[in-house]
Parts: C-alpha cells; structure tokens; sequence
DNA sequence: TAATTAAATGAACGTTCGTTCTTATAATAA
DNA sequence: TTATTATAAGAACGAACGTTCATTTAATTA
C-alpha cells in the first residue's frame, strides 16, 4: 500500500544485503530470484527497487564491501619491522581467520566472480589483485633477504592462497582441530612451502 | 518436423553434453537454459529430452564423467614401489596436468556442487572423498617412512589439493611459464610443504 | 515387407523471471 | 503548516523458464 511507519531506507538496504547473503552463497546468484530475497526480507518485491536499480548491483555492493573489509581488516595487522618468516605466519593466520568468520562472502566473491558484468568483474579483480600482492612481495622479501628458497615468488603466492582457501572447503567448527591447531598446522605447511627452514626437523 | 536423415541418438547425446560444459562453465548451471544448450547443438528443446529426463540429470552426467576420467586417469599411473616422494611428485604433476587439460569440467565439478540435488551430490562427494584419500595415503605412507614431517596428513593433503587447484586460476598456456616449468615449480614447493628435505638447499 | 522403435519438430502448458508503473503514506525540509 | 521527498505495496509488463504433448519420419527389428 503505502510507506510503513517507522521504516528506514537505509535499514532495509542492509538487510537486503545482509538476506541475500547467505541465499546467494548457498544457491547462486542466479538461482536465487529478487522474488525470494524480498521475501526473506519481509517487503515487496517492488521495495527492493527503492535501494538498489537492479539485482546486478546488489550482487556488485556484496563483492565490492566484502573485498573492502577484507582489505581494511588487513590494514589493521602491523608487519612493520616484522622479518619475512613472521610476515609471512601473520598472513597466514590472518587469511584462515578472515576466510572462516566469513565463509559466505568468501564463497560469493570467488564463485560470482563469473555473473558479474565486465564493469564489476573488473573492480573486483582489480581489489583483488592488490590482496594477491601482499603476499607476493612478502614472499618475494623473504627470497631477496635470503630465509626462503623458491624459484618464483609469484607462483608461490598463487600456491599458497589455494592453499589457504582450500581451509573453508573442509573446516568445520565442532572438526576435531580448533581453529587454532589448524593456523598452526597451515603455517608450518606454508612456512615449509616456500622453503624456510624450520628450525629442529 | 520428424525424425532427421541421418540422425544418431548416441552422437546427439554427445553433441548436448560437449556443447552443455563450456557454456555451463562459463554462465553457471543455472543461468543456463535449456533453450540456449538447444539452440547451440543445433535441435529444438524438446528434443534434448529424447536424451535427458530433466535438466538435472545433463548436469549429473558431466560431473560423473568427469569424475570417472580422473580416476581412470589416475588408474593408469604406476606408483607401485615408489618411494613417497616419488609418488607425491607423480601425483603433483598429475594432478595440474588434468586440471590444464580439463579446466572446463573441473570448474564445473567444483563450483556446480551446489546446483546437484541430494542424490546426485552425494555421488560426487563421495568420488570426491576416494581421490583425495589417494593423496592422503601417499602423504601418511610419506610420514610413516620419516621422509615427510608434518604434523595431519589429512590437513596436508587438503592444503596441496588447494594448492594445485589453484593453478586452473592463473594458468595460461601463453603465459610467461611452460607447463613443465609451472609442474616443477609445484613438485618443490609441495614436497616442501610436507617438509620433505629436498637436497641442495 | 510390415511393425516397431528412435529421434526429431513445433506448439503449448503453467510458472516464474527482472523490472516498471501507479498509488499511498510516513518522514523530513521549507 | 505546507511541500517535498523517501519508502513502501501491489498490479502489471513482456520475456523466458523447464517440461509435456502430439505428430512426423528415419532407422531398426520381426
């Protein structure tokens, strides 16, 4: 009928966003229809309009404040002064940590990377690309002070973020692990990749 | 009309399932019509249902094929006797070479897992589970005989499986890298990984 | 050769899709 | 207080969806 008492714009626009999380993680972009989202929100599927001019962008804002949290929680990590190797731990357990608190968004940004339209898909591989960099040029520090040995800094980066990805495939939290046996156990594996050596093996 | 001059079930059969891949890999399983799958073999929609009960099953049939190629693939590598760093450099070159060769089918196996119903998604899984075990085994079999030292073969082996699955993400044939390169690459950095002391370093 | 089966077409089914338009009213600004 | 803007609902748009059906004819079997 008409506008709700005590409705806010900009509430709805974050449930909107917060809903079509975890539909669009578990059952795809395009599977999931702006029919279901306004559903589970509990408007109109018109209301939807109100916030965001078509499904695309909702999809682009979810990409876009993912890669922008995950870039500003890696803001607040302090590698200054920091030697290669524990650079190096620090991402890892960051990476594992940020990957399991948020599961969904991760999923989303790497499975709809593709139901993107170019525009969008450029922005997100842009923001990701810097991410990647992060870890290259710390491998890379470690190669040139001499504390890792591997041939090729870029493809050791690659290497070591399917790696860690490869953790929200199969974590669970009742696992047997904690969380934190398995950063520990991923930083050995990881440390040992790009060959530094662990002292006492 | 009728029936075509010249028409075979089984090559129909095959035309849907080569033509579906590609463009189920590229758009996602459900952004993909049956109309567009019809259109792009060359028949009319009604008529992939002379092959296909839904468009479930089309989906179903990639990603078990797919799954019983690699183990048939790997089925034809010979690991008897081999030490554990043999077998887990055979595994690793392995691995990316079906990856680079099949990158279409694989995408799909890995991101269409949602898209499969109950049934059909427990199948999966489960040729899944039988083919990283493979690799599991190899990395046990590894620490049992002293030459691997880490701490959870089954965290190992999801940490290399994550690893090589990554490279379908940045591999290309033009790139600045040969295959032979990229395999060798991967061979150090996942022995290492397991902390297999390669001489030399 | 006759009967049956296989493989295709095209029309049609009801449903759902993303989106737009009109209308109503709450909240805010002038 | 009045005018404007923001936020919602609901109806409706044409298009597309997966699937079914009747029909036709080629290929195969009896």
């Amino acid at each position: 009928m008409a506008r709700l008492k005590g409705s806010v714009g900009a509430e709805t626009k974050v449930a909107i966003l917060s809903t079509a999380l975890p539909m669009i993680a578990q059952y795809g972009y395009s599977a999931v229809s702006m029919r279901q989202i306004a559903e589970a929100v509990g408007v109109n599927v018109s209301a939807l309009y109100n916030h965001f001019p078509n499904k695309q962008q909702i999809l682009l804002r979810l990409m876009i404040d993912h890669m922008d949290s995950l870039m500003a929680a890696w803001d607040n990590q302090d590698i200054r002064g920091k030697t290669a190797q524990e650079q190096l731990e620090i991402f890892t357990r960051f990476h594992i940590r940020f990957n399991v608190e948020k599961p969904k968004a991760v999923f989303i940004s790497f499975m709809e990377l593709r139901s993107l339209e170019p525009e969008g898909h450029k922005t997100i591989e842009k923001q990701r690309r810097v991410y990647e960099d992060i870890l290259r040029d710390i491998i890379r520090s470690g190669i040139n002070s001499g504390v890792f040995h591997t041939s090729d800094a870029h493809v050791a980066a690659m290497s070591v973020l399917g790696s860690l990805n490869g953790v929200n495939t199969w974590f669970r939290a009742e696992g047997r692990m904690s969380q934190k046996e398995i950063e520990d156990t991923y930083v050995d594996l990881t440390l040992r990749s790009v060959g530094y050596e662990i002292k006492g093996t």
